[in-house]
DNA sequence: TATAGGGCTTCCAGTCACTGGAAGCTCAAG
DNA sequence: CTTGAGCTTCCAGTGACTGGAAGCCCTATA
């Protein structure tokens, strides 16, 4: 396969799958032209990442889950422990987000929203009480 | 105020303060030893800047509520857009991570995290049915 | 056979908002 | 006069790509 095909079929853009390649995520072997050749195994690490990534793993994440996966001696409980505190993670950022959109809906609110340039937003933001 | 005093009445570091000069969202004069120099409006415009970032404008946002701010014929439907539609943006990320976590807490969930190999969380990651 | 195009290659630069570190100047205290 | 903190600039790195240029490869058509 080449890149064109395995980008294709795996969703990812060709220069994502440049990139996973510079970074030692696959590893295709290449054609005598020098075009990059896929394996079948080469598109399931990279349906792999495109799954972690679209759950939010990092790269170094993913490196580490795709070495479990391909490793048949795993602990379960190792990819349990990265999962977990992956999800902590996004639990942490959900309510820092959450407080932002408090903060930011009731400021909204308290905007008239008009042409004049009295604005609630702004003084809240300049520290001016009131 | 040199920049460690500012710093320290901002909240913001100073490496951040040199890079909104850098990036020219404050104009700090200098002294004659070639120190920046700021005055209480530049402290002020600091701290208007830290917190917008910290309600997660971006920082051409922050550019923008800042000219503003100093526009005393502003309208303050300008400002209200630009914060509805930053509003969006965090309900958009925050749904996002919502879906994220679902999925994610349901694997976790599923995988008993022993010292067996057998891990629905990877499974799912590469796609196996089951 | 010439050429046009699309796909492939590499490499460099840019994104966003900082952050770290090196080399060197300035200033106040002891 | 030295020490050390604070200030300066400049360069490089972060994460995870993304865009673009220059140029090679391959196939189809005139």
């Amino acid at each position: 396969m080449n890149i064109g095909e395995v980008a294709e079929r795996s969703g990812l853009p060709p220069k994502t799958i440049r990139y996973y390649e510079d970074i030692g995520l696959v590893r295709p072997q290449r054609s005598d032209n020098g075009y990059r050749a896929f394996r079948e195994t080469d598109l399931h690490k990279l349906v792999f990442l495109g799954r972690a990534r679209a759950l939010g793993f990092s790269i170094e994440d993913c490196r580490t889950l795709l070495g479990l996966y391909e490793d048949e001696s795993r602990e379960s409980a190792q990819v349990k422990a990265i999962a977990e505190e992956h999800l902590t993670a996004i639990d942490d950022k959900i309510s820092q987000l959450r407080d932002m959109r408090q903060t930011l809906s009731q400021l909204i609110d308290a905007c008239h929203g008009d042409h004049r340039p009295d604005c609630p937003i702004l003084s809240d933001l300049s520290g001016t009480p009131g």
